[in-house]
DNA sequence: AAATAAATTTAGATAAGCCTAAAAAAATAA
DNA sequence: TTATTTTTTTAGGCTTATCTAAATTTATTT
Protein backbone atom coordinates (compact mmCIF):
# COMPACT_ATOMS: atom_id res chain seq x y z
CA UNK A 1 0.00 0.00 0.00
CA UNK A 2 0.58 3.58 -0.30
CA UNK A 3 0.46 6.32 2.78
CA UNK A 4 -1.50 9.63 2.15
CA UNK A 5 1.63 11.37 1.26
CA UNK A 6 2.94 9.32 -1.54
CA UNK A 7 -0.76 9.32 -3.11
CA UNK A 8 -0.58 13.42 -2.92
CA UNK A 9 2.89 13.25 -4.52
CA UNK A 10 1.10 11.37 -7.48
CA UNK A 11 -1.81 13.69 -7.25
CA UNK A 12 0.23 16.32 -7.65
CA UNK A 13 2.17 15.36 -10.18
CA UNK A 14 -0.80 14.44 -11.98
CA UNK A 15 -2.07 17.59 -11.41
CA UNK A 16 0.90 19.88 -12.95
CA UNK A 17 1.84 17.23 -15.68
CA UNK A 18 -1.85 18.67 -17.31
CA UNK A 19 -0.78 21.87 -17.77
CA UNK A 20 3.23 21.40 -19.31
CA UNK A 21 3.95 19.22 -21.86
CA UNK A 22 7.33 17.40 -20.39
CA UNK A 23 8.45 15.92 -16.89
CA UNK A 24 7.33 17.59 -13.93
CA UNK A 25 10.09 19.90 -12.17
CA UNK A 26 10.71 19.66 -8.74
CA UNK A 27 10.43 22.65 -7.68
CA UNK A 28 6.67 23.10 -9.12
CA UNK A 29 6.19 19.62 -6.89
CA UNK A 30 7.68 21.68 -3.65
CA UNK A 31 5.41 24.52 -4.56
CA UNK A 32 1.68 22.95 -5.16
CA UNK A 33 2.34 20.53 -1.98
CA UNK A 34 4.01 23.44 -0.07
CA UNK A 35 6.71 21.33 1.20
CA UNK A 36 10.66 22.05 0.30
CA UNK A 37 12.09 20.66 -3.30
CA UNK A 38 14.84 18.51 -1.28
CA UNK A 39 11.68 16.87 0.22
CA UNK A 40 10.21 16.43 -3.34
CA UNK A 41 13.81 14.93 -4.64
CA UNK A 42 13.31 11.85 -1.50
CA UNK A 43 10.16 11.19 -2.70
CA UNK A 44 10.65 11.09 -6.56
CA UNK A 45 13.03 8.60 -5.55
CA UNK A 46 11.06 6.00 -3.56
CA UNK A 47 8.17 6.52 -6.18
CA UNK A 48 10.89 5.80 -8.83
CA UNK A 49 11.72 2.76 -6.76
CA UNK A 50 7.81 1.76 -6.73
CA UNK A 51 7.91 1.90 -10.44
CA UNK A 52 5.04 5.12 -9.84
CA UNK A 53 7.18 7.57 -11.44
CA UNK A 54 9.89 7.38 -14.02
CA UNK A 55 12.46 9.64 -13.29
CA UNK A 56 16.05 11.09 -14.41
CA UNK A 57 18.25 13.31 -12.38
CA UNK A 58 17.68 16.71 -12.71
CA UNK A 59 15.10 16.01 -15.51
CA UNK A 60 11.79 16.10 -13.79
CA UNK A 61 9.15 13.63 -13.43
CA UNK A 62 6.74 11.53 -15.24
CA UNK A 63 3.80 9.39 -13.93
CA UNK A 64 3.91 5.73 -15.13
CA UNK A 65 1.07 4.01 -16.23
CA UNK A 66 0.55 2.37 -12.59
CA UNK A 67 1.08 5.53 -11.06
CA UNK A 68 -1.66 7.92 -13.00
CA UNK A 69 -3.70 5.53 -12.50
CA UNK A 70 -3.40 5.76 -8.59
CA UNK A 71 -3.68 9.25 -8.93
CA UNK A 72 -6.82 9.36 -10.95
CA UNK A 73 -8.49 7.16 -8.84
CA UNK A 74 -7.79 9.38 -6.28
CA UNK A 75 -9.01 12.14 -7.93
CA UNK A 76 -12.09 10.31 -9.05
CA UNK A 77 -12.80 9.59 -5.25
CA UNK A 78 -12.47 12.93 -4.40
CA UNK A 79 -14.78 14.45 -6.57
CA UNK A 80 -17.45 11.64 -5.54
CA UNK A 81 -16.92 12.80 -2.21
CA UNK A 82 -17.36 16.24 -2.49
CA UNK A 83 -20.85 15.12 -5.01
CA UNK A 84 -22.01 13.41 -2.05
CA UNK A 85 -21.19 16.56 0.76
CA UNK A 86 -23.21 18.92 -1.19
CA UNK A 87 -25.77 16.79 -2.55
CA UNK A 88 -26.33 14.86 0.25
CA UNK A 89 -25.28 16.62 3.67
CA UNK A 90 -26.26 20.41 2.01
CA UNK A 91 -22.29 21.72 2.17
CA UNK A 92 -21.85 24.48 0.47
CA UNK A 93 -19.11 24.40 -2.97
CA UNK A 94 -16.73 26.48 -0.29
CA UNK A 95 -16.66 24.04 2.25
CA UNK A 96 -16.02 20.58 0.82
CA UNK A 97 -12.44 20.80 -1.01
CA UNK A 98 -10.74 19.93 2.68
CA UNK A 99 -13.03 17.38 3.90
CA UNK A 100 -12.35 15.58 0.39
CA UNK A 101 -8.96 15.90 0.69
CA UNK A 102 -9.13 13.36 3.90
CA UNK A 103 -11.89 11.11 2.29
CA UNK A 104 -10.22 10.31 -0.81
CA UNK A 105 -7.44 8.38 0.65
CA UNK A 106 -10.04 6.13 1.82
CA UNK A 107 -9.43 4.19 -1.59
CA UNK A 108 -11.36 1.11 -1.20
CA UNK A 109 -12.66 -0.02 -4.97
CA UNK A 110 -16.00 -1.30 -3.37
CA UNK A 111 -16.58 1.99 -1.58
CA UNK A 112 -15.91 4.16 -4.40
CA UNK A 113 -18.06 2.13 -6.49
CA UNK A 114 -20.65 2.21 -4.35
CA UNK A 115 -20.60 5.94 -3.41
CA UNK A 116 -20.71 6.18 -6.77
CA UNK A 117 -23.63 4.16 -7.25
CA UNK A 118 -25.39 5.72 -4.54
CA UNK A 119 -25.06 9.32 -5.96
CA UNK A 120 -26.65 8.08 -9.58
CA UNK A 121 -23.06 8.18 -11.29
CA UNK A 122 -22.30 11.71 -11.58
CA UNK A 123 -19.93 13.11 -14.35
CA UNK A 124 -19.01 16.62 -12.55
CA UNK A 125 -18.41 17.51 -8.93
CA UNK A 126 -20.08 20.56 -7.36
CA UNK A 127 -17.12 22.57 -8.89
CA UNK A 128 -17.88 21.66 -12.58
CA UNK A 129 -14.65 18.87 -12.51
CA UNK A 130 -15.18 16.01 -14.34
CA UNK A 131 -15.20 12.69 -12.27
CA UNK A 132 -12.92 10.07 -14.08
CA UNK A 133 -15.24 6.90 -14.42
CA UNK A 134 -14.20 3.55 -12.72
CA UNK A 135 -11.83 3.10 -15.69
CA UNK A 136 -9.67 5.76 -15.17
CA UNK A 137 -10.94 8.31 -18.10
CA UNK A 138 -11.67 11.40 -17.92
CA UNK A 139 -13.13 14.24 -19.96
CA UNK A 140 -10.85 17.17 -19.99
CA UNK A 141 -12.77 20.47 -20.35
CA UNK A 142 -12.24 22.54 -23.20
CA UNK A 143 -11.17 26.07 -20.77
CA UNK A 144 -12.93 28.45 -22.11
CA UNK A 145 -12.98 31.22 -19.68
CA UNK A 146 -15.22 33.58 -19.23
CA UNK A 147 -11.97 36.15 -20.06
CA UNK A 148 -12.21 34.65 -23.34
CA UNK A 149 -15.38 35.98 -24.39
CA UNK A 150 -16.37 39.21 -26.85
CA UNK A 151 -18.24 41.82 -26.15
CA UNK A 152 -22.26 40.54 -26.49
CA UNK A 153 -21.27 36.91 -26.00
CA UNK A 154 -23.39 34.93 -24.12
CA UNK A 155 -22.09 31.82 -22.27
CA UNK A 156 -23.20 29.36 -19.40
CA UNK A 157 -20.70 29.12 -16.14
CA UNK A 158 -19.81 24.99 -16.42
CA UNK A 159 -16.66 24.96 -13.46
CA UNK A 160 -13.82 26.91 -11.84
CA UNK A 161 -9.99 26.65 -12.54
CA UNK A 162 -9.28 27.92 -9.08
CA UNK A 163 -10.58 26.39 -5.58
CA UNK A 164 -10.55 28.50 -3.19
CA UNK A 165 -12.75 28.97 -0.87
CA UNK A 166 -12.54 32.83 -0.89
CA UNK A 167 -12.77 32.80 -4.54
CA UNK A 168 -16.16 30.36 -4.23
CA UNK A 169 -17.15 32.45 -1.88
CA UNK A 170 -16.83 35.05 -4.04
CA UNK A 171 -18.39 33.75 -6.76
CA UNK A 172 -21.57 32.75 -4.49
CA UNK A 173 -21.98 36.48 -3.85
CA UNK A 174 -22.14 37.06 -7.45
CA UNK A 175 -24.62 34.57 -8.08
CA UNK A 176 -21.88 33.27 -10.89
CA UNK A 177 -22.38 29.76 -9.76
CA UNK A 178 -22.44 26.66 -12.17
CA UNK A 179 -25.43 26.97 -15.03
CA UNK A 180 -25.41 30.59 -14.40
CA UNK A 181 -25.89 32.59 -17.77
CA UNK A 182 -23.62 35.63 -18.29
CA UNK A 183 -23.39 38.01 -21.10
CA UNK A 184 -20.20 40.31 -21.96
CA UNK A 185 -21.01 44.21 -21.97
CA UNK A 186 -18.11 45.72 -21.83
CA UNK A 187 -14.07 45.22 -21.29
CA UNK A 188 -11.79 47.61 -20.33
CA UNK A 189 -9.12 47.80 -22.56
CA UNK A 190 -6.17 48.26 -20.35
CA UNK A 191 -7.02 45.48 -17.60
CA UNK A 192 -9.54 43.16 -19.23
CA UNK A 193 -12.03 44.30 -16.17
CA UNK A 194 -15.32 43.24 -17.79
CA UNK A 195 -19.19 44.58 -16.93
CA UNK A 196 -21.20 41.52 -17.24
CA UNK A 197 -25.00 40.32 -16.62
CA UNK A 198 -25.58 37.66 -14.42
CA UNK A 199 -29.60 37.08 -14.17
CA UNK A 200 -30.41 40.02 -15.49
CA UNK A 201 -28.04 42.32 -12.95
CA UNK A 202 -25.18 44.11 -13.85
CA UNK A 203 -21.40 42.84 -12.31
CA UNK A 204 -18.36 44.76 -12.77
CA UNK A 205 -15.17 41.43 -12.66
CA UNK A 206 -11.31 41.63 -12.45
CA UNK A 207 -9.47 39.70 -15.32
CA UNK A 208 -8.36 37.82 -12.39
CA UNK A 209 -11.18 36.39 -11.46
CA UNK A 210 -12.95 36.03 -15.22
CA UNK A 211 -9.90 33.84 -16.14
CA UNK A 212 -10.60 31.29 -13.51
CA UNK A 213 -14.30 30.81 -14.53
CA UNK A 214 -14.95 27.87 -17.06
CA UNK A 215 -17.66 28.31 -19.23
CA UNK A 216 -19.75 27.30 -22.48
CA UNK A 217 -20.44 29.40 -25.04
CA UNK A 218 -24.06 29.74 -26.23
CA UNK B 1 -4.47 17.98 16.43
CA UNK B 2 -4.55 14.23 17.47
CA UNK B 3 -3.23 11.98 15.15
CA UNK B 4 -4.54 8.77 14.20
CA UNK B 5 -2.28 7.02 16.32
CA UNK B 6 -3.12 8.87 19.11
CA UNK B 7 -6.57 8.86 18.33
CA UNK B 8 -6.80 4.86 17.97
CA UNK B 9 -5.33 4.98 21.71
CA UNK B 10 -7.59 6.69 23.16
CA UNK B 11 -10.66 4.79 22.03
CA UNK B 12 -8.40 1.34 22.89
CA UNK B 13 -8.60 3.31 26.43
CA UNK B 14 -11.78 3.87 26.41
CA UNK B 15 -12.92 0.45 25.29
CA UNK B 16 -10.65 -1.42 27.89
CA UNK B 17 -11.90 0.88 30.64
CA UNK B 18 -15.44 0.04 30.07
CA UNK B 19 -14.56 -3.58 31.23
CA UNK B 20 -12.28 -3.56 34.30
CA UNK B 21 -12.45 -0.89 36.95
CA UNK B 22 -9.25 0.33 38.02
CA UNK B 23 -6.38 1.44 35.92
CA UNK B 24 -6.45 -0.26 32.14
CA UNK B 25 -3.00 -1.91 31.69
CA UNK B 26 0.17 -1.29 29.64
CA UNK B 27 -0.39 -4.87 28.48
CA UNK B 28 -4.01 -5.21 27.68
CA UNK B 29 -3.86 -1.67 25.67
CA UNK B 30 -0.88 -3.24 23.61
CA UNK B 31 -2.90 -6.31 23.32
CA UNK B 32 -6.10 -4.28 22.15
CA UNK B 33 -3.68 -2.49 19.54
CA UNK B 34 -1.75 -5.44 18.17
CA UNK B 35 1.41 -3.60 19.54
CA UNK B 36 4.20 -3.78 22.10
CA UNK B 37 4.06 -2.82 25.55
CA UNK B 38 7.10 -0.52 25.62
CA UNK B 39 5.91 1.61 22.38
CA UNK B 40 2.30 1.71 24.70
CA UNK B 41 4.70 3.37 27.22
CA UNK B 42 6.02 5.37 25.21
CA UNK B 43 2.55 6.90 23.81
CA UNK B 44 1.17 7.35 27.07
CA UNK B 45 3.90 9.78 28.32
CA UNK B 46 3.26 11.48 25.42
CA UNK B 47 -0.80 11.28 26.14
CA UNK B 48 -0.61 12.35 29.40
CA UNK B 49 1.69 15.54 28.51
CA UNK B 50 -0.98 16.37 26.65
CA UNK B 51 -3.25 16.09 29.52
CA UNK B 52 -4.96 13.43 27.64
CA UNK B 53 -5.00 10.43 29.60
CA UNK B 54 -3.61 10.60 34.15
CA UNK B 55 -0.93 8.43 34.42
CA UNK B 56 1.64 7.20 37.30
CA UNK B 57 4.55 4.45 36.36
CA UNK B 58 3.26 0.73 36.53
CA UNK B 59 -0.21 1.98 38.28
CA UNK B 60 -2.28 2.05 34.40
CA UNK B 61 -3.51 4.71 32.71
CA UNK B 62 -7.01 6.12 33.01
CA UNK B 63 -8.70 9.25 30.63
CA UNK B 64 -9.26 12.71 31.18
CA UNK B 65 -12.59 14.30 30.59
CA UNK B 66 -10.67 15.43 27.09
CA UNK B 67 -9.69 12.37 26.61
CA UNK B 68 -12.60 10.50 27.17
CA UNK B 69 -14.23 13.35 24.97
CA UNK B 70 -12.39 12.06 22.01
CA UNK B 71 -12.43 9.08 22.50
CA UNK B 72 -16.44 8.84 22.47
CA UNK B 73 -16.58 11.48 19.73
CA UNK B 74 -14.69 8.69 17.80
CA UNK B 75 -16.67 6.48 18.59
CA UNK B 76 -19.92 8.42 17.50
CA UNK B 77 -18.14 8.72 13.94
CA UNK B 78 -17.48 5.34 13.88
CA UNK B 79 -21.06 4.10 14.18
CA UNK B 80 -22.87 6.77 12.45
CA UNK B 81 -20.37 5.51 9.17
CA UNK B 82 -21.43 2.23 10.28
CA UNK B 83 -25.14 3.17 9.68
CA UNK B 84 -24.01 5.32 6.96
CA UNK B 85 -22.66 2.21 5.09
CA UNK B 86 -24.83 -0.27 5.76
CA UNK B 87 -28.16 1.84 5.15
CA UNK B 88 -27.18 3.93 2.38
CA UNK B 89 -24.73 1.90 0.51
CA UNK B 90 -25.75 -1.79 1.06
CA UNK B 91 -23.28 -2.73 2.69
CA UNK B 92 -23.10 -6.27 4.81
CA UNK B 93 -23.03 -5.74 8.83
CA UNK B 94 -19.79 -7.65 8.46
CA UNK B 95 -17.96 -5.54 5.95
CA UNK B 96 -18.31 -2.12 7.72
CA UNK B 97 -15.72 -2.24 10.07
CA UNK B 98 -12.76 -1.68 8.58
CA UNK B 99 -14.26 0.94 6.51
CA UNK B 100 -15.85 2.68 9.50
CA UNK B 101 -12.41 2.70 11.36
CA UNK B 102 -10.59 4.86 8.65
CA UNK B 103 -13.73 7.38 8.29
CA UNK B 104 -14.22 7.56 12.28
CA UNK B 105 -10.97 9.71 12.34
CA UNK B 106 -12.30 12.79 9.99
CA UNK B 107 -13.30 14.08 12.86
CA UNK B 108 -15.07 17.55 11.74
CA UNK B 109 -17.72 18.71 13.90
CA UNK B 110 -19.59 19.80 11.55
CA UNK B 111 -19.21 16.43 8.84
CA UNK B 112 -20.56 14.76 12.17
CA UNK B 113 -23.53 16.55 12.91
CA UNK B 114 -24.44 16.83 9.28
CA UNK B 115 -24.31 12.88 8.49
CA UNK B 116 -26.28 12.47 11.85
CA UNK B 117 -28.80 14.53 10.36
CA UNK B 118 -28.79 12.84 7.02
CA UNK B 119 -28.89 9.74 8.94
CA UNK B 120 -31.97 11.36 10.83
CA UNK B 121 -30.09 10.61 14.19
CA UNK B 122 -29.64 7.04 14.84
CA UNK B 123 -29.45 5.86 18.28
CA UNK B 124 -27.86 2.09 17.50
CA UNK B 125 -25.00 1.08 14.49
CA UNK B 126 -25.63 -1.95 12.58
CA UNK B 127 -24.58 -4.29 15.58
CA UNK B 128 -26.77 -3.03 18.37
CA UNK B 129 -24.48 -0.35 19.75
CA UNK B 130 -25.17 2.27 21.05
CA UNK B 131 -24.24 5.75 19.30
CA UNK B 132 -23.21 8.54 21.93
CA UNK B 133 -25.35 12.04 21.16
CA UNK B 134 -23.42 15.08 20.17
CA UNK B 135 -22.65 15.82 23.97
CA UNK B 136 -21.02 12.24 24.51
CA UNK B 137 -24.16 10.27 26.53
CA UNK B 138 -24.19 6.89 25.84
CA UNK B 139 -26.67 4.54 26.59
CA UNK B 140 -24.56 0.97 27.80
CA UNK B 141 -26.26 -1.82 27.00
CA UNK B 142 -27.34 -4.38 30.17
CA UNK B 143 -25.94 -6.90 28.20
CA UNK B 144 -28.10 -9.32 28.68
CA UNK B 145 -26.81 -12.88 26.61
CA UNK B 146 -28.20 -15.67 24.69
CA UNK B 147 -26.76 -17.29 26.99
CA UNK B 148 -28.01 -15.96 30.24
CA UNK B 149 -31.70 -17.43 29.20
CA UNK B 150 -33.35 -20.35 30.54
CA UNK B 151 -35.27 -23.27 28.58
CA UNK B 152 -38.95 -22.22 27.49
CA UNK B 153 -37.47 -17.90 27.47
CA UNK B 154 -38.34 -15.74 24.71
CA UNK B 155 -36.27 -13.04 23.44
CA UNK B 156 -35.23 -10.84 20.44
CA UNK B 157 -31.97 -10.36 19.07
CA UNK B 158 -30.43 -6.51 19.90
CA UNK B 159 -26.84 -6.57 19.68
CA UNK B 160 -23.39 -8.44 19.30
CA UNK B 161 -20.32 -8.13 22.22
CA UNK B 162 -17.74 -9.68 19.44
CA UNK B 163 -17.52 -7.93 16.05
CA UNK B 164 -15.44 -10.00 13.98
CA UNK B 165 -16.19 -10.85 10.27
CA UNK B 166 -16.51 -14.86 10.57
CA UNK B 167 -19.02 -14.61 13.75
CA UNK B 168 -21.16 -11.66 11.88
CA UNK B 169 -21.29 -14.21 8.82
CA UNK B 170 -21.95 -16.94 10.60
CA UNK B 171 -24.93 -14.88 12.68
CA UNK B 172 -26.44 -14.38 9.27
CA UNK B 173 -26.52 -17.53 8.25
CA UNK B 174 -28.71 -18.39 10.88
CA UNK B 175 -30.48 -15.70 10.77
CA UNK B 176 -29.86 -14.33 14.18
CA UNK B 177 -29.92 -10.93 12.80
CA UNK B 178 -30.82 -7.77 14.46
CA UNK B 179 -34.50 -8.12 15.77
CA UNK B 180 -34.76 -11.49 15.17
CA UNK B 181 -36.77 -13.89 18.09
CA UNK B 182 -35.39 -16.89 19.52
CA UNK B 183 -36.75 -19.25 22.18
CA UNK B 184 -34.66 -21.54 24.10
CA UNK B 185 -35.45 -25.34 23.17
CA UNK B 186 -32.50 -26.90 25.12
CA UNK B 187 -29.36 -26.35 26.73
CA UNK B 188 -26.65 -28.95 27.06
CA UNK B 189 -25.78 -29.30 30.88
CA UNK B 190 -22.05 -29.87 30.25
CA UNK B 191 -20.99 -27.13 27.87
CA UNK B 192 -24.14 -25.04 27.71
CA UNK B 193 -24.97 -25.82 23.75
CA UNK B 194 -28.02 -24.19 23.15
CA UNK B 195 -31.11 -25.73 20.26
CA UNK B 196 -32.98 -22.60 19.89
CA UNK B 197 -35.77 -21.99 17.53
CA UNK B 198 -34.84 -18.55 14.91
CA UNK B 199 -37.78 -17.80 12.92
CA UNK B 200 -39.23 -21.51 13.43
CA UNK B 201 -36.16 -22.82 12.33
CA UNK B 202 -34.18 -24.88 14.86
CA UNK B 203 -30.54 -24.03 15.37
CA UNK B 204 -27.77 -25.46 17.52
CA UNK B 205 -25.65 -22.93 18.67
CA UNK B 206 -22.14 -23.07 21.36
CA UNK B 207 -21.94 -21.17 24.65
CA UNK B 208 -19.29 -19.37 22.46
CA UNK B 209 -21.65 -17.91 20.24
CA UNK B 210 -24.68 -17.66 22.40
CA UNK B 211 -22.76 -15.23 25.10
CA UNK B 212 -21.75 -13.03 22.23
CA UNK B 213 -25.19 -12.58 20.99
CA UNK B 214 -26.94 -9.39 23.16
CA UNK B 215 -30.61 -9.89 23.30
CA UNK B 216 -33.60 -8.53 25.25
CA UNK B 217 -36.18 -10.84 27.02
CA UNK B 218 -40.31 -10.24 26.41
C1' DA C 1 32.55 30.84 -23.94
C1' DA C 2 32.84 32.36 -19.34
C1' DA C 3 30.27 34.11 -15.48
C1' DT C 4 26.28 34.25 -12.96
C1' DA C 5 21.87 32.69 -11.52
C1' DA C 6 18.50 29.24 -10.82
C1' DA C 7 17.15 24.60 -10.10
C1' DT C 8 18.15 20.29 -8.22
C1' DT C 9 20.41 16.97 -5.45
C1' DT C 10 23.14 15.36 -1.48
C1' DA C 11 24.43 15.26 3.36
C1' DG C 12 23.26 15.33 7.81
C1' DA C 13 19.42 16.31 11.45
C1' DT C 14 14.90 15.93 13.57
C1' DA C 15 10.28 14.02 15.21
C1' DA C 16 6.76 10.34 15.36
C1' DG C 17 5.89 5.80 16.10
C1' DC C 18 7.52 1.53 16.27
C1' DC C 19 10.85 -2.31 17.61
C1' DT C 20 14.23 -5.57 20.62
C1' DA C 21 16.80 -6.38 24.63
C1' DA C 22 17.82 -5.32 29.22
C1' DA C 23 16.63 -3.33 33.71
C1' DA C 24 13.41 -2.31 37.30
C1' DA C 25 9.15 -2.78 39.80
C1' DA C 26 5.14 -5.33 41.22
C1' DA C 27 2.70 -9.56 41.85
C1' DT C 28 2.69 -14.34 42.96
C1' DA C 29 4.49 -18.69 44.79
C1' DA C 30 7.20 -21.37 47.77
C1' DT D 1 9.83 -13.68 53.75
C1' DT D 2 12.46 -14.88 50.04
C1' DA D 3 12.41 -16.51 45.30
C1' DT D 4 10.34 -16.57 41.02
C1' DT D 5 7.42 -14.88 37.55
C1' DT D 6 5.02 -11.29 35.30
C1' DT D 7 4.46 -6.61 34.13
C1' DT D 8 6.24 -2.34 33.01
C1' DT D 9 9.72 0.82 31.87
C1' DT D 10 14.16 2.34 29.93
C1' DA D 11 17.81 2.42 26.54
C1' DG D 12 19.14 2.39 22.07
C1' DG D 13 17.79 1.66 17.05
C1' DC D 14 15.03 1.80 12.82
C1' DT D 15 11.89 3.94 9.19
C1' DT D 16 9.19 7.65 7.11
C1' DA D 17 8.79 12.17 5.89
C1' DT D 18 10.42 16.31 6.80
C1' DC D 19 13.99 20.19 7.19
C1' DT D 20 18.48 23.33 6.47
C1' DA D 21 22.78 24.02 4.46
C1' DA D 22 26.04 22.86 1.15
C1' DA D 23 27.29 20.93 -3.31
C1' DT D 24 26.30 20.05 -8.00
C1' DT D 25 24.07 20.51 -12.42
C1' DT D 26 21.54 23.13 -15.78
C1' DA D 27 19.99 27.48 -17.67
C1' DT D 28 20.69 32.24 -18.62
C1' DT D 29 23.42 36.40 -19.27
C1' DT D 30 27.01 39.02 -20.67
Amino acid sequence: MNSFTEENYLKAIYKLSLNGTQGVSTNAIADELSTKPSSVTDMIKKLAEKQLVSYQKYQGVNLTKKGRDIAVSIIRNHRLWEVFLVEKLNFKWDEVHDLAEELEHINTHKLTERLDEFLDFPKFDPHGDPIPDKNGNIIQHKDITLSDLKIGEKAVVVGVKEHSKSYLNYLEQLQLVLGAEVQIKDIVEFDATMRILVNNKQVIISNQASKNLIVKKN
